[in-house]
RNA sequence: GGCUUCAUAGCUCAGUCGGUAGAGCAACGGACUGAAAAUCCGUGUGUCGCUGGUUCAAUUCCCGCUGGAGCCA
């Protein structure tokens, strides 16, 4: 099998770009890495490659499913795999795309979910009790105190009896991970200026489209450029407040971003020439030629 | 022109009865195995506007200057 293609990198620096241009190069097909991008309807918000964008490229694990739905790390796991198989039994080449490190993590990794989401309830203990139940099962890496989240998860697996494993190293495809990026303050003024892209070309539109469904929805609530919206849609406040307000959650994820694809992949990384795009995509292309 | 007032971190500001300074936000670094565009942890980054004076010691008190705000002419 020939190395998986993982084009990663903060929001905003061309992931999306690159890799179908090299799709059209490699011929290969495109499984998305975006947890935003799984969802139906949420096109502007989550930069969503249009179908001519696409151009032609076969594009996996985008509209999958409605914004009333859930989707976790474990389904994109068993998503992504089972994408991964099926277009290599058919001789094609895989790049795999997006700014969600865990997602893609977990699918190229031997991390272990039992199937089955469960959710003890812990809302009569506070967090410090979470944590003393924890250490009675002599756990190394312990959540944060005031990790709430992270505490009920924890504590739920070791109730449930289910594994704790540790297989963040253990890869199970031939992986080249190919990171994209940028001078910061540079890339921060981008994601500012797509923010505003975003509203010129309908976002407010997707929003009221959208409105129905916020009380039922994980995601709308938790996607940046959605869950900033509820305070416009239902709480009066000004539409450049929100705007605002999603620029600067959009930078500190891209700084989020880098602190994972820095520390949890084997990067390589390659300053993207804006000038000449076209420049960037024939270095990471002899890259991948090179050590292929 | 006269009087009053302000000037401290990237921003908004607090403070030192004289012993070279914090808070919030921003920023930066990090963690990450079922919400991950989530959740959480850590870090103060500074000619205290400029100049001179008093003092063992001035960001703090005093003179002057510069800039901003207000009031009176």
């Amino acid at each position: 099998m020939k190395d998986i293609i993982v084009i990663v990198g903060p929001t905003g620096v061309g992931k999306t770009k690159l890799s179908i241009e090299l799709a059209k190069r490699l011929d290969a097909e495109i499984i998305n890495g975006d947890s935003v991008a799984i969802y139906k309807k949420l096109d502007i918000g989550s930069a969503k490659p249009s179908i001519e964008e696409r151009d032609g490229v076969i594009h996996h694990l985008i509209d999958i499913r409605d914004v009333r739905e859930d989707y976790s790390v474990f389904d994109y796991q068993t998503d992504c795999r089972q994408v991964i198989e099926d277009i290599n039994s058919r001789d094609k080449r895989i790049i795999i795309v997006g700014g969600t490190g865990l997602y893609i993590k977990a699918a190229l990794y031997d991390y272990k979910f039992e199937s089955g989401t469960t959710y003890n309830d812990y809302s009569n203990l506070t967090n410090e009790e979470i944590l003393d139940k924890i250490k009675s099962y002599d756990v190394d890496n312990l959540p944060e105190l005031n990790n709430r989240r992270r505490l009920e998860r924890l504590l739920t697996k070791l109730e449930n009896g289910e594994e704790i494993t540790n297989n963040k190293d253990k890869l199970l495809y031939p992986i080249k991970v190919i990171g994209l990026t940028t001078d910061r303050e540079y890339l921060y003024e981008r994601i500012n200026k797509r923010v505003d892209l975003m509203i010129n070309n309908g976002l407010l539109d997707e929003i009221n489209n959208l409105k129905e469904f916020y009380k039922d929805s994980r995601i709308l609530n938790s996607g940046i450029g959605y869950k900033e919206f509820r305070d416009y849609l239902f709480n009066n406040v000004e539409l450049d407040k929100v705007i605002d307000k999603i620029k600067l959650d959009s930078r500190r994820f891209a700084k989020r971003q880098y602190t994972f694809f820095n520390n949890q992949f084997d990067t390589k990384w390659f300053d993207v020439d804006f000038n000449n795009f076209n420049n960037t995509i024939n270095e990471v292309y002899e890259y991948i030629k090179k050590e292929a």
